[in-house]
DNA sequence: GATCCTCGAGTTCG
DNA sequence: CTCGAGGATC
C-alpha cells in the first residue's frame, strides 16, 4: 500500500480516482459475476488504502465510492429481497492497539470496562439471512448491499444443517443470521470432482468447467446455482451467529440467544466462547492464530460482541458499522506490492534462477522482499512484468511466491523481462537445452558457482562442518583461500586469523570442525562433491556400489547402470565428472588429507518394525526434530519418503500440517501421530507391553 | 510411449 | 514447498 501520509493532496485525488474505478470492477466481478480476479486479502488492502486516503482527505469522498456502500447491487436473476433489519458489517481491528481502542470507546459509553465478551471464529463464507414463520423456514437471502439482497430460499433448501421445521417453542416470526460456508475437505473433493469431469469434457472436445479458487468462491457460486440440484449436490454447511429482528420475547445475552437457537434445531458454532474481560479474549485470538489451519474451513479472524444484548442499543452505531462488536482479522496471507525488478541468481550445477526484488511488504507474519520466479517460461506464463503490482504470498506459509500481476493496476509504464544474454556473475554468454526449462551459466570455474559449490559442500548432509556457513564460505573464497573445496582440508588457524572478523578462538573453532568433518560417511562425502543429479539418495546408492572414495576414480558408465536407480543420464554425469582432470585432483586431495569417509552402515538387514515400509514425515514434531525422526525411520528399516503417493505406508503427522496430510486422507493413507509413531518404531504395536511400562 | 513415482535443485526469513 | 526431469513400470 501506498504511503498514504506523504501524499499530496493533489497525488491523493489521482490514486483516489484510480483505486475508485479499479475497485468497482471488482465488485462488479465479484458481486454480480462471481469471478473474482483478485483474492479478498487484495481487495481488503485496495479498500483500506482508499478509506485512508477519504480519512485524511475527507474532501475528496465521492457518492459513487466504494467506501460508501457496503457490497454491489444484487444479480437480476434472483428475485430481491427487502432486509427488514439491515445486515450490516463489522468494524475491523488489525493489531492489538486498535482492540484495544474498540473496547476503550465501548466501555467508555458501557460506564464501566466490567462487561462479558463473546468471540467465534469469523468464517469466510456468505452472510445469509433466515426467516421463520410459525417455525417454519419460509425465505433465505444473501446479504446483498446490506439493505436487499437475493431470494434464494430454494438453493439453502439443500443444505441439511439449516432446519426446514423447528422444534419446540418458538417465536411467530423472526429472523436468523449465519454464515454459508464449504469446508476445505469438502471443497478439495468437490474440485477434484470438477477436475475428472474435465477429463471426459476434454476427450470429447468440450470446453473445461472453471475450477473454484477457493472455499469462499465456491460456496458463493454453489448458492446462487439457478438449479437447486446443483446446490444439493455440494457440500455446503451453515453456522447461525445472530438472531436478526425478532417477533416475541428475546434473551438478554448473546450467549443464551445461540443456546437458545440452538436448541430450537440451528447449528451454531461450538467454538464459541465468552470471556470475563479483554485479557481473556487476548489468549483466545492467539490460539486461534495458531490453531486456525486446523479447523476444516477457513477463518479470517475472530468476532467480538458485547454479551450483553440490552447494552447493543445503548452504544449503537458509528456510520454502518456497529460500536458493540468488531472483527479482529489474522494478518493477510496474500498482500500485493510492487514488484521492482527482476535479477537472476546462479545455482551451484549454473542454473541461471529469476527472481522478484519486491518492495519490501509484511505477509503473513513476514517482511517479503524477495521470491523466487523459478524460470522464465513461468514467468511468461503468469505474464509478470517489471513495474507491476503483483499479489504475493506464502507458500505452505513458509516461501514466499508471487502469484501474479494484478491486471487492472497496469499503467503501461512496465517493462517485459527476459533472460540476460550473459550470466550475471561471470559474464559468460548463457545457454539452455531445446528440452529444457532452465537457462544454464556453461562456465565451470564461474565464482557464483564455486561459492555455491563451496556452500553445498559444507552443508548439512553433506561434510557438515560447523562454524562454516555461507557467511564464511564467501570470506574464504573472497580471499582466495577456498578456490574448491579440497582447499578446504588446506586451511591453517594462521591463515584464519588474517580475515577479518577472525580471532583465535573462532579458528579454532572452525579448524576442529573441519577435521571432524574428515570422519563423515561415504554418502555425504558423495553427496558433497555436487555431482549433477546426485542427490542424498542416490549417492546413498553409489557409496553402496562403490564401497570408497577412491573407487569413484574409476568408475564405468555401463557398470553404474545396473544399479537400479541410476539410468543412462545420470551414469553420464557420474562418469564424466570423474573423468575431468580437476575433479580427480579434488578427490585425491581429499584422500591425502585424510578424508576417510566410514562406509554407510548396512541397511539394517531385516527384523525392523518398519521394514518394508515407506514412511512420510509431515509438520512440526514436538519430541524430535524432522532429521531425528528420518533416523528412526531408517533404523527401523523403513525408508523416508518425500511426498505421499500410494506407495507411502503411513503419514507421521505434527502441529500445522499442509498438504500432504490433505493427500493423505484423500488416498485413505494412514496417518499417524508422533506418539504413535514412538509406539510403532519401539517395538511395534502387535507387541505385549510390560505391565511395568508406565 | 505413456504414466506414475521419486529425486534433485533452488527456494525465504529470522 | 514447488517444479522439472530422470527412472521404473506397464
Amino acid at each position: 500500500m501506498a504511503d498514504v501520509s506523504a501524499m499530496t493532496q493533489y497525488e491523493a485525488r489521482l490514486r483516489s480516482e484510480e483505486l475508485r474505478s479499479v475497485i468497482n470492477y471488482h465488485n462488479r466481478l465479484y458481486y454480480e459475476l462471481d469471478r473474482p480476479e483478485i483474492p479478498d486479502p487484495v481487495y481488503d488492502e485496495l479498500m483500506n488504502e482508499l478509506r485512508a486516503i477519504e480519512g485524511r482527505f475527507p474532501e475528496l469522498i465521492t457518492p459513487d465510492s466504494p467506501t460508501q456502500r457496503t457490497g454491489a447491487a444484487p444479480l437480476t436473476t434472483f428475485d430481491v429481497v427487502e432486509h427488514r433489519v439491515p445486515l450490516l458489517s463489522l468494524s475491523n481491528c488489525f493489531t492489538e492497539a486498535e482492540l484495544q481502542a474498540w473496547h476503550r470507546r465501548a466501555a467508555e459509553r458501557v460506564g464501566s470496562d466490567a462487561f462479558q465478551i463473546t468471540t467465534e471464529p469469523k468464517i469466510d463464507g456468505l452472510a445469509i439471512a433466515l426467516v421463520y414463520e410459525k417455525g417454519r423456514f419460509v425465505q433465505g437471502a444473501t446479504r446483498g448491499d446490506g439493505f436487499r439482497g437475493e431470494n434464494v430460499t430454494e438453493n439453502l433448501r439443500t443444505i441439511t444443517t439449516i432446519p426446514k421445521t423447528l422444534t419446540g417453542e418458538v417465536p411467530e416470526q423472526f429472523e436468523v443470521r449465519g454464515e454459508v460456508y464449504m469446508s476445505k475437505s469438502g471443497f478439495e473433493l468437490m474440485n477434484a470432482g470438477i477436475g475428472e469431469q474435465n477429463i471426459e469434457r476434454d476427450r470429447q472436445g468440450r470446453r473445461p468447467l472453471p475450477l473454484y479458487a477457493n472455499p469462499r468462491n465456491a460456496a458463493a457460486g454453489s448458492v446462487r446455482q439457478k438449479d437447486p440440484s446443483v446446490t444439493a449436490g455440494r457440500p455446503l454447511a451453515m453456522y447461525i451467529y445472530q438472531l436478526g429482528w425478532c417477533d416475541g420475547p428475546r434473551p438478554d445475552s448473546h450467549h443464551e440467544t445461540l443456546q437458545w437457537l440452538a436448541a430450537m434445531g440451528f447449528a451454531v458454532n461450538p467454538e464459541m466462547r465468552l470471556h470475563p474481560g479483554l485479557e481473556d479474549v487476548h489468549k483466545r485470538i492467539d490460539w486461534w492464530g495458531q490453531q486456525r489451519e486446523r479447523l476444516d474451513y477457513d477463518i479470517d479472524g475472530v468476532v467480538l460482541k458485547l454479551d450483553d444484548t440490552r447494552e447493543w442499543d445503548r452504544l449503537g452505531y458509528v456510520g454502518r458499522e456497529p460500536r458493540w462488536a468488531t472483527a479482529f482479522k489474522f494478518p493477510p496471507q496474500q498482500r500485493t506490492t510492487r514488484l521492482r525488478k527482476i535479477e537472476v541468481n546462479v545455482g551451484r550445477t549454473g542454473v541461471l534462477t529469476p527472481f522478484a526484488v519486491l518492495e519490501p511488504v509484511v505477509v503473513g507474519g513476514a517482511t517479503v522482499s524477495m521470491a523466487t520466479l523459478h524460470n522464465e517460461g513461468d514467468i511468461r506464463r503468469k505474464d509478470i512484468r517489471e513495474g507491476d503490482t503483483v499479489i504475493v504470498q506464502r507458500a505452505g506459509e513458509v516461501i514466499p511466491q508471487v502469484v501474479g500481476p494484478v491486471l487492472s493496476l497496469r499503467t503501461g509504464e512496465e517493462r517485459e523481462w527476459s533472460m540476460p544474454a550473459e550470466c550475471p556473475a561471470c559474464g559468460t554468454a548463457v545457454s539452455r537445452e531445446e528440452s529444457e526449462a532452465a537457462y544454464y551459466c556453461p562456465n565451470g570455474s564461474c565464482p557464483a558457482q564455486q561459492i555455491r559449490m563451496i556452500e553445498h559442500f559444507v552443508s548439512r548432509g553433506a561434510m557438515d562442518i560447523e562454524g562454516l556457513g555461507e557467511r564464511m564460505a564467501y570470506t574464504l573464497f573472497d580471499a582466495g583461500l577456498a578456490t574448491d573445496v579440497a582447499a578446504i582440508y588446506d586451511l591453517t588457524a594462521d591463515n584464519l586469523m588474517a580475515l577479518p572478523g577472525i580471532k583465535e578462538k573462532g579458528a579454532a573453532n572452525l579448524i576442529r570442525g573441519i577435521e571432524a568433518s574428515k570422519q563423515r560417511p561415504l554418502p555425504n562425502v558423495l553427496f558433497a562433491l555436487g555431482i549433477r543429479h546426485v542427490g542424498f539418495e542416490t549417492a546413498r546408492l553409489l557409496a553402496e556400489h562403490l564401497g570408497s572414495l577412491e573407487a569413484l576414480l574409476q568408475v564405468d558408465a555401463e557398470k553404474l547402470q545396473e544399479i537400479g536407480g541410476i539410468g543412462p543420464v545420470v551414469a553420464a554425469s557420474i562418469a564424466g565428472w570423474a573423468q575431468r582432470p580437476e575433479n580427480r585432483d579434488i578427490v585425491r586431495r581429499l584422500v591425502e588429507h585424510g578424508v576417510n569417509p566410514t562406509q554407510a552402515r548396512a541397511v539394517s538387514a531385516n527384523g525392523g518394525p518398519l521394514e518394508g515400509l515407506t514412511v512420510v514425515v509431515t509438520g512440526r514434531l514436538e519430541t524430535m526434530s524432522r532429521g531425528e525422526a528420518e533416523e528412526l525411520i531408517r533404523a527401523g528399516g523403513g525408508k523416508v519418503g518425500n511426498a505421499v503417493t500410494k506407495g507411502t505406508s503411513f503419514l507421521v503427522v505434527g502441529a500445522d500440517a499442509g498438504s500432504k496430510l490433505v493427500k493423505a486422507q484423500q488416498l485413505g493413507t494412514r496417518v499417524l501421530d508422533e506418539e504413535a509413531f514412538r509406539r510403532l518404531v519401539a517395538g511395534g504395536e502387535e507387541s505385549v507391553e510390560p505391565p511395568s511400562s508406565a
